[in-house]
DNA sequence: CTTGGCACTCTGGCAGGGTGAGTGCTAACC
DNA sequence: GGTTAGCACTCACCCTGCCAGAGTGCCAAG
């Protein structure tokens, strides 16, 4: 009983937070939530919840703020994912629904997710290092440089020109490309290496300049340049903050440019819940030390391409949120496993 | 002498107001340059300034701060670009020397542009209506559907996928290959559609389902589809202005979150200049009346592929920002055109 | 045309007092 | 024991008045 009323005041005061963006008072909490007991009282459970970490004074003769550990009791117990509206998923399909390409897909994404939840949006490309190969093409560019194209499953498709020392044969290219294609297809990226180990020996020695050339940059595209690409939208979203909250905004713009640090955020997210929330402090980048990143993984079941989420004030409507984020993952994985 | 000499005080109330970023008096005006005259007389110039529109006063006793209209003598003449450091060229020489591909030169001259300027760098990838196609592929994907591969002169390629409703023939995929080859290679895209018209004309009855496809396909992704992709980095910076100036910066994130925005403010670099400066109410973007966008075309001589150029506030040192542009518009295109 | 002098204006910072929201504590109540 | 009312207390905030400083415009003399 105790415990539970305390627990009510908490969400309260964060629900309340999140609407005004102001310290709420006990006085407010009873007007605006059917608690049934007088506002001392309140004040008794708000100095326990004080005590234990979860809410905080800015200044002596203030209401309480939640602290990031209030956020994360509230998101862990304390809300649920609130479904969308027939409305909302009517309208994500209609934004989502007629993409040509998957930049088409994934820039439409982005500015989707920064529509619906009013913050900016990360959205991560398919990951090669998670998608398997489907073909491998050779298109001879000039006499020596080659290109390969690597047809990826979940559209994507990367190109690669390779310099080689010796001239172009084109028979010879076509052994190697079916030995590749038979070696790679429909294999994860992860694999490559391990399977274009000994793929040379197969080849006579005057081959082997081009064979080992072409393998090489095989290899690199695979290990080294996986360059995971992101796209980001809403940032304008940020400016909004800056104004009524007295949080610089800096960081933050910094932080969204450093790839490594988005794709840090993105990578950390746990598979096997639905959506992950990090709050505050729970963020490792400094810059972030002040918003929540709330992240959902795509693609199919149980085996992930990528992630996508957004980067928004600690004081966000988590339920909305974390339900736009859900479902737009999941209307993205529909629509990519449908190609 | 009269007119010179007012002349001189508004490069120095421009030089001063840059610098400082508050109002500039006609006491400190006299005392940081050697104008060989009392602060008095400075104030019968300023005056005469202000009459003319060229700098204005935010309050009865304060400074005076140039006008977009004082910035556009200053930079039309007042000042000359002035040449970069050697060590500031071998610097951008050594940061863009070694990209490996296209990707790599876009990005490495945004973050390039941004951290010489400290200002928000934005980079248009070679622009394809200017570019010519060098070779066409074909790659078969599945029985029904066909990918499409453009290689660009400037080393972009472009890729799309086409469904057709019939089964693909690998003779006659080999043969439309081979007249599209001659139809289009070398050709720039704007040539491209009065190039395909008649092509179907040339193939059997049974043929044409296939063969109109594919042109449709080709046609879509030279005119509509000629998704010029541009590239931003440092916006950070941009909250650094916000502090100390009183400019919001949300419109200017808004701004630059839109593709068509963007690429008309860089489409609108004059050819016949170097480098192109527009200042404040200059743009026609409401959201950036209060930021100069200095852009440059890049490139072969005379005949440009794309722009690249920064945007920052109206006080910005343009000197300084008018070299960076020029000197990395021109590391791009020769780096571009060693390939 | 230039200059020194002077009156004037306006901003920004600082101090002081009143207000209101909100708290913590204590003693009474069920 | 939990709950409540009452009360004194504490700040942040706002408004006010005040002062200093910077800068201007104008005028009369050089």
């Amino acid at each position: 009983m105790l415990e539970e009323r305390r627990l009510a005041v908490l969400k309260a005061i964060v629900q309340d937070y999140v609407a005004t963006h102001e310290p709420v008072g006990s006085k407010g909490l009873v007007d605006r939530h059917q608690l049934g007991v007088s506002p001392a009282t309140i004040r008794n459970d708000m100095a326990a919840l004080e005590e234990e970490g979860y809410i905080t004074a800015p200044h002596t003769s203030a209401g309480r703020v939640p602290t990031d550990r209030g956020y994360r009791l509230f998101v862990d117990q304390l809300s649920q994912i609130k479904p969308l509206s027939s409305a909302e998923r009517r309208g994500i399909d209609r934004f989502l629904g007629d993409a040509a390409d998957l930049d088409d897909v994934m820039s439409r994404t982005v500015r989707l997710l920064a529509q619906l939840t009013k913050q900016v949006a990360v959205v991560q490309y398919p990951s090669l290092s998670r998608s398997h190969v489907r073909r491998i093409e050779f298109i001879p560019v000039t006499e020596h440089k080659l290109m390969i194209i690597l047809i990826v499953d979940s559209g994507r498709v990367e190109q690669r020109v390779v310099d080689c020392s010796v001239p172009l044969q084109e028979d010879l290219l076509a052994d190697l490309r079916a030995r590749l294609s038979v070696a790679v297809a429909d294999q994860p990226f992860s694999s490559i290496p391990s399977r274009l180990e000994d793929l040379d020996a197969g080849f006579d020695q005057e081959s082997q300049p081009l064979v080992r050339a072409v393998i090489a940059s095989i290899l690199e595209t695979v290990t080294e340049r996986l360059d995971e690409r992101i796209v980001l939208g809403g940032t304008s979203n940020l400016a909004h903050y800056n104004e009524v909250f007295a949080m610089s905004i800096q960081p933050v713009l910094e932080a969204l440019e450093e790839q490594v640090v988005l794709l840090k955020l993105l990578g950390e997210t746990t598979p096997h819940q639905q959506v992950s929330v990090r709050i505050g402090h729970e963020n490792d980048f400094v810059g972030l030390n002040s918003t929540s990143v709330v992240t959902s993984q795509y693609g199919r079941e149980n085996s992930p391409v990528a992630s996508l989420g957004v980067v928004g004030p600690t004081h966000m409507d988590y339920p909305g949120t974390m339900s736009a984020v859900q479902a737009v993952a999941q209307y993205v994985s529909r629509i990519l496993s449908e190609n």
